[in-house]
DNA sequence: GTGCTAATGCGAACTCATTTGCAATAGAAT
DNA sequence: ATTCTATTGCAAATGAGTTCGCATTAGCAC
């Protein structure tokens, strides 16, 4: 005889590594790469390894609290679920990508006769302000 | 004793295959990815090999004949450089891409403060024409 | 036609990001 | 404290796209 309910789906526990990868991810504010991820989270967790890494932003990527940002030509990044629509702008210099917070809107039409529009995705390109005078 | 001057770079010579992958890129109107020119390619020349669409691409590259796309998450794709500033749409069901000869423009204005804007790049999500109906 | 060598086709090799096998570790319920 | 097993670190393995080595083919100048 079995028990009559077992659990689809194992429960997470939650360990150091997890919530340094998460707290990476939320305090950094612009999408990370899974290297920027193991880099930041390495200093909560310095044993990490990137196999944690990308079997943990799987696991954060189930569990509906990161997103992936994939840009042209680029690997993916990940970032909160919790910024909403917006834009990246990627540095030509440094390669790092942060947050547009605003939209040119009303893309649809701008899609040839017989196209239906569904998403978009704007990706601006220059120096971030890091960057700038260099 | 040499020769007064040696050419640095080799002449090019005209091929079939090299003729056939020009043409199929020239006559899509649309960005092709390598598989898709060797696809193309290949009803005019039936041998042809994918490592000869890879060392083609990257001459016209050189010769400024063609230029690379890059979507966000796919590989690229390549098309005729004649086609001026342009986006793209692809197409969520045959994952197909087509330019959109449209810009919203004035883009430089959605970065944060401090950032340069120097070019950028949109695409469009959603149904080709062909797919719309399915 | 001849000679030189760029270009091709083939398959093997490479790159790089990501995934996986496995033994060891460590949450958390008892 | 004990037990169960999810999780980890490591290294090896994947996979997709792209490049390369090499023998053969074929432009093109003579």
């Amino acid at each position: 005889m079995q028990p009559a309910i077992l659990p689809a789906v194992p429960i997470e526990r939650s360990t150091r590594q997890r919530a340094a990868i998460r707290d990476a991810i939320d305090a950094a504010g612009r999408p990370l790469s899974p290297q920027e991820v193991l880099a930041s989270a390495q200093s909560a967790v310095p044993g990490l390894s990137l196999a944690t890494v990308y079997r943990n932003l799987k696991l954060l990527q189930s569990s509906e609290e990161i997103s992936v940002v994939t840009l042209p030509g680029d690997s993916p990044r990940y970032e909160s679920v919790r910024h909403g629509h917006h834009h990246h702008f990627q540095c030509l210099n440094c390669s790092r990508v942060f947050d547009v917070h605003a939209c040119p809107g009303n893309l649809a039409k701008l899609a040839p006769e017989g196209f239906t529009v569904d998403h978009h995705e704007l990706t601006l390109y220059g120096r971030c302000a890091a960057c700038a005078g260099l």
